[in-house]
DNA sequence: CCAGACGTTGTT
DNA sequence: GTCTGG
DNA sequence: CCAGACGTTGTT
DNA sequence: GTCTGG
């Protein structure tokens, strides 16, 4: 699945821009490490173009519930929560990377393999006023299986401007199977040996 | 027992 | 918070 | 997602 | 276990 997220623009030219432009606008700049409930910066689809929005990472849950960060992309055509942002409330998160964390916690960045812009399908919503959104998950491929058994659906760069146009082709993109990414070790808490 | 999914209202 | 699957 | 905090007291 | 903050 993906609970944390890295948004490094200073290892992307693309994110550095869409960083100022939601700067520009008034809002927050994103940090370098996103975690639930933030407010980060999504793609979406607005007059034919893909423009940033900043949004809050999560849905909140029934009666108070949790942050719902994640939806099944296997199951989110039929989920009353997130069937309607699959027909219509479509975004993507753009990213240098996402963690997963093993049995052990050790944690893990996952990257592109060429280190370029890493994007996850997600969907959004509107909460009493205010906008968030959700990121989906799918079976870990070959590369994140040995990690975590989820993902988020990371898509191809070329599929970006398709799945949010196109809901037909966002529905078959919910089956793909992502591209095999570059996995790192990172030290997510000191281990004393 | 645990891990993981899941409420509606924003739509291009 | 509840439910399911393991 | 993870890490860290949690309670102020009718009890053998 | 449940919640909060990051």
């Amino acid at each position: 699945m993906c609970g944390r997220y890295q948004f490094s623009w200073e290892e992307s030219r693309m994110l550095a821009r869409i960083r100022e432009a939601v700067r520009k606008a008034g809002a927050q700049a994103p940090r370098d490490e996103v975690f639930p409930s933030d407010g980060a910066p999504v793609l979406v689809l607005r007059e034919g173009k893909v423009v940033p929005a900043v949004m809050g990472w999560g849905f909140p849950g029934m009666q108070g519930g949790r942050n719902v960060i994640n939806a099944r992309a296997e199951t989110a055509e039929e989920r009353p929560m997130f069937r309607d942002g699959v027909a219509a409330r479509r975004c993507v998160v753009p990213a240098t990377g996402f963690y997963e964390w093993d049995a052990d916690k050790r944690r893990y960045l996952f990257r592109m393999p060429a280190r370029t812009e890493l994007y996850m399908a997600a969907l959004y919503g509107v909460f009493g006023g205010e906008a968030r959104y959700c990121i989906l998950t799918t079976q870990a491929n070959a590369s994140v299986a040995p990690v975590h058994h989820r993902m988020p659906l990371v898509l191809r760069a070329q599929e970006v401007r398709p799945w949010l146009e196109d809901e037909q082709t966002a529905r078959r993109l919910l089956h793909e199977t992502p591209p095999e990414l570059e996995r790192r070790e990172t030290d997510g808490q000191l281990r004393l040996w």
